[in-house]
DNA sequence: CCAAAAGTGTTGAATTTACACCCATGA
DNA sequence: TCATGGGTGTAAATTCAACACTTTTGG
């Protein structure tokens, strides 16, 4: 904190941006019907320069002046994808030594939720390209290593906390957020089970509506409780948004 | 992680560094006795210009070219205690556009571990001091709101991995080891069901010998288990020893 | 023998898990 | 009416919490 010579390292932000896609999807709602099951999508960046010309990397740069960190991560999803965030969290600050072969670099790295229905409208290019999350390329710098710690986060905080909904849209059924549960984790949960878990945790509220044109039976619509703080990051949370 | 201009933000490393003290010690075996109950203390160094002259700020510094992130955080540690750390993570990058009233920081905070015996040991000077934990002045910068997020941390983490230990030597008794989480935890807990739950985590191994000279029944002695994790930090304990 | 901490046993409550079964709808 | 997912019930298994009780030492 003190002040003094600085210039010999240098400092970005990188975000890990992840979705949730059908495998064949066309565009119908998310869930419920089948369809395929759904898996874990990431856009990356191609390196138009050396470093690494080239390799898929993740999508971040320098942060401007009077812009905040978290805020940095954000514009660069925006600015990548076309979307915004429904849920971005701090995951680490990568400053090994040699990470960059070129310079001394600092990434601050955050990792981000966007919702399956808005995902499919995101920009995809020459250079910006999505892939599946367990299948990767061989990525610039230490990303594949950065991406790998953001799935196990994203994995062990799902069972703690109540950010699956994230995915979704403003209302959804319990048969969809089980199923991103699913896809996340990677197993099947028993719905009987589950409905119970996430019912007694006052995380979501069931609405009067229900979805109808499915095949069976309709199930009722929920809607997520927003006085509840649906992550618990302790004093964080304060102190962030002060 | 592009190249380009820097030098508007400015980077640093600060650690938040916690010992465990008795109330009132005279330097005999930590916790079987009575003695007062434990408490938790950091050290703060006051600072010496402005920003904040004369206020109370965590140790920190600027990150050396060729010097990983906790590197410098363990380095600061040593040149502000004389202390080395027996454990070292990384809590959160802080990077509010105006924590500090002259220029644009981003402090990476570590937080770190020392051990009772040594803790007795450490420098005390003009410029440092220990503090109580939970009955702090008013800091310089953020500070304040970082050690609230350390020591929250630090709390829950101890109810899901077995850092405690961390406060104590080689070989320790059940008592010191639960009197360890009764001081961070704030309240008191079960003998019987802490043994058999600390036991049954495979996390410490029985020795032979016993401590003797207490005024009862002597207890056994333990040691860690190495080959056990003690922190479940993910795939990031690979990525960072690699 | 007495006091007190070390260490063991037991019981009831709470939570998790597995799975049987009824309900409601489209076709 | 049938197939199927929505939704409820329930009993066994596991874990958790409280506390009685036995053991071992110093004095």
């Amino acid at each position: 904190m003190d002040d003094s010579r600085q210039a010999a390292v240098s400092l970005a932000v990188s975000t890990v941006i992840f979705a949730l896609a059908q495998s064949g999807d066309s565009g119908d709602r998310g869930g419920s019907g089948d369809g395929g099951p759904s898996a874990l999508r990431l856009p990356l960046v191609r390196r138009i320069r050396e470093p690494h010309e080239g390799l898929w990397a993740l999508p971040g740069g320098p942060i401007a002046q009077a812009e905040s960190l978290a805020g940095a991560a954000g514009r660069n999803l925006q600015e990548t994808t076309g979307l915004n965030p429904t849920y971005l969290e701090q995951l680490y600050a990568f400053g090994d030594v040699d990470r960059s072969p070129v310079e001394r670099v600092v990434s601050i790295v955050y990792w981000a939720l966007v919702r399956t229905e808005e995902a499919e409208l995101a920009t995809e290019g020459e250079n910006v390209r999505w892939f599946a999350a367990d299948d990767l390329p061989q990525l610039a710098f230490d990303h594949n290593a950065i991406v790998e710690y953001a799935l196990w986060r994203l994995r062990t905080k799902l069972e703690y906390s109540r950010i699956a909904h994230a995915f979704l849209g403003d209302t959804f059924t319990l048969a969809e957020l089980r199923e991103v549960h699913e896809a996340v984790l990677g197993r099947p949960l028993d719905p009987a089970n589950f409905r119970r878990q996430v019912e007694s945790s006052k995380a979501i509220i069931a609405t009067d509506e229900r979805l109808t044109g499915g095949r069976h039976r309709p199930p009722r619509l929920y809607r997520y409780n927003t006085s509840v703080e649906l992550t618990d990051n302790g004093p964080l949370a304060r102190i962030e948004r002060n």
